[in-house]
DNA sequence: TTATCTATGTAATGGTATAACATAATTTTT
DNA sequence: AAAAATTATGTTATACCATTACATAGATAA
C-alpha cells in the first residue's frame, strides 16, 4: 500500500474512478464491466476506461490478466518483479505473488538464448485451495 | 515431429489445413489472418479457423499466445510441460522453449498457496539476439 | 496571455471470439 | 443394410475487447 498511496495521490478524477472500481471489486474486471459500474459516475465510452487502465498500468498500480484480458489492482508487495498470478478455474480467485526461483528462471533462460527481458507475463490457471477441499 | 506426426495423421480437412497454414507461416497467425490465408481453400467464417484451432489446441499440435492472440505450431519437444514463449518487441519473432526450473517453478509456488495447476502461460518480452547484435 | 501540454468527451470503427441453428458426413448399433 | 447416434461442417448473427480520429476543456509554462 505504500507505493499504492504515493502515487495514488497524483491520480486524476477518471483515474481514481477506475482504481477505486477494481479495489472495491477485489477481482479482475473486464474494462466494459468497469464502464458499466462507472456510467453512474458519469462514464460514456470504452475509452474513458481504457485510457485510465493505460496510465494506472504505468504507474504500476494495475495488472492485465492477459488470458482473462481483464484487469486487476496490483497487490503493491512487489516492485518491479514479474507478478505471478494464479487463476482458479471454478471460483474465479486470483491471486497475484512474487516468486524469486521463477524470476530466476526467467532471467536464466533469457540469458542462454541472449534474449533480454522486458515484461513477462505468468498466468496460472488450476484449482485454488478453498476448491480443492470442497 | 514424431508426436505432431502420429496425431496429424487422425486430422480432419480443416484441422489439417489450419496446421499447415500455421507451420508454414513460421510464426504466429491471429485467427482472422488464417481465415484470410484459407479463403482460397473454401473457408468462409471465423468459427471455421477456431474449431479447428481448439482441436488443435486439445491434440497439443498448437499453441495460443495469450498476449499476442495469435496462435503458432508446437515446436514439438515437450509433452505436456509448460511451454515458455520468448518474444521479439522488434522483429516479432517468437521462440518456444522448455525449462525446467520455471516449470519446477510454477509447482513449487502453486505447491506452497495450495494451490492446483492445471495450465500455466509464461510469455517473455523483449529483445532476441539478433536485434540485440544491431 | 499566448502557447503548450495534459486530460477528457464522443463517435466510429477495427479486431477477436462465441452462440445458435442448420446440414452433411461418419461411425455405431441393431 | 437401415436406423440411430456422433462428429464435422456451414452460415448468420452477435457479443466482447480495444483503438483511431477528431473535438473540447483544463492546467501549466513561457
Amino acid at each position: 500500500m505504500a507505493q499504492s498511496g504515493r502515487s495514488k495521490s497524483k491520480l486524476t478524477k477518471n483515474q481514481e474512478l477506475v482504481f477505486d472500481a477494481l479495489a472495491k471489486a477485489g477481482q479482475p474486471l473486464g474494462a466494459y464491466v468497469l464502464l458499466d459500474e462507472l456510467r453512474v459516475h458519469g462514464f460514456k465510452a470504452p475509452l474513458q476506461v481504457y485510457r485510465a487502465l493505460d496510465q494506472l498500468l504505468e504507474l504500476g498500480l494495475v495488472h492485465r490478466l492477459e488470458s482473462l484480458n481483464a484487469w486487476t489492482v496490483c497487490c503493491g508487495s512487489h516492485s518491479q518483479d514479474t507478478p505471478v498470478f494464479a487463476i482458479c478455474n471454478d471460483c474465479g480467485i486470483v491471486t497475484e505473488h512474487f516468486d524469486q526461483q521463477l524470476s530466476l528462471g526467467i532471467n536464466s533462460l533469457s540469458q542462454r538464448n541472449g534474449f533480454v527481458p522486458d515484461r513477462s507475463i505468468i498466468e496460472i490457471h488450476g484449482q485454488c485451495d478453498k476448491c480443492g477441499a470442497n
